[in-house]
DNA sequence: TTAATTTGTTAGCTTAGGTTAACATTATAT
DNA sequence: ATATAATGTTAACCTAAGCTAACAAATTAA
């Protein structure tokens, strides 16, 4: 069973993989703010879950599955996050801590209806933007269309 | 420690008293899906929480502090609700779903911004209405107002 | 190239939250 | 009033998630 616990796990090393080209069980540790033998466990697990591949002492690799899975799961924080800071005004740390924890909490649906909302309240118009969280193309989009705002064809 | 367990069994036992009067153990393992024993360990830990009061066989009663808490809970439930049904527009099921999941992960600061952002978007006034989950304060002043709308006097 | 440091693993423990099975108590119906 | 049913409790167990201490492997510096 992948757990919330696992989801961030899993998160975290999307994240490192895509920041340092590589993922480590001490850097795992230390963004995650536990214990090396905690990030060892939640290997073995995600490694039974099919997330994952990995040797001991080897090198840590998401699978097509895992990589799809961290993807989703950093989109919903995403949106989340700029609902929180841009819509409803939360200060940018309080919108992080929050969004961190609303993103696990929320249904698929929940999340798209929630970026279509967002999108239409700050009057952005590329819905089929995937708010990839390495690109930054959600954010950059906002900045972008700040700029001209007024513009929002309607097309849900 | 209040967990977010914990949590769910307070407000449970907060609607029970409400709608039945008295708390039983076997009404909240059923409303809460789980085994008496479990209701049991609830009780012990939200007692030493100082949030009820308890003897064996006896009846179980919130203490102001418990009350309070299962309020503040519930409101956040109350309000995050109606933002997922009314704002985004979801199946009222699904609303409910998320609902239970988001309202335990948000800050008070969250819930109150969202509450005053949900009252704007539907065009209501009384931003000092309290969510009050027994009146239903707020569904019927959404509906009281759905009658009269394009009043909102702005006031944040 | 070997000693020191960093990194990763294992073993054993703790806590929170849940379970079932068995028992105790209280309430109800005859 | 007492047998039956409903309700509440206890004991013993399980799992997930974390921890520390100790050890093993790999890397880096001397």
């Amino acid at each position: 069973m992948v757990t919330e616990s696992l989801k961030e796990y899993l998160k975290t090393m999307y994240i490192l993989k895509k920041q340092n080209g590589h993922i480590r069980v001490t850097d795992v540790a230390e963004k995650m703010n536990c214990s090396k033998p905690s990030v060892n466990k939640a290997i073995n697990n995600l490694k039974l879950e099919g997330l994952l591949s990995y040797e001991s002492y080897g090198t840590i690799e998401l699978t097509e599955n895992g990589e799809n899975l961290a993807k989703k799961l950093l989109e919903a924080y995403d949106i989340v996050y700029l609902f929180l800071k841009e819509v409803l005004g939360l200060e940018e740390e309080d919108a992080k801590i929050d969004a961190e924890k609303i993103k696990s909490a929320i249904s698929d649906e929940t999340a798209n209806k929630l970026a279509r909302y967002v999108h239409k309240a700050l009057g952005l118009t590329n819905l089929n933007c995937n708010y990839d969280i390495n690109q930054e193309k959600c954010r950059s989009c906002i900045k972008r269309t700040s700029n001209k705002k007024g513009r929002n064809d309607d097309e849900s």
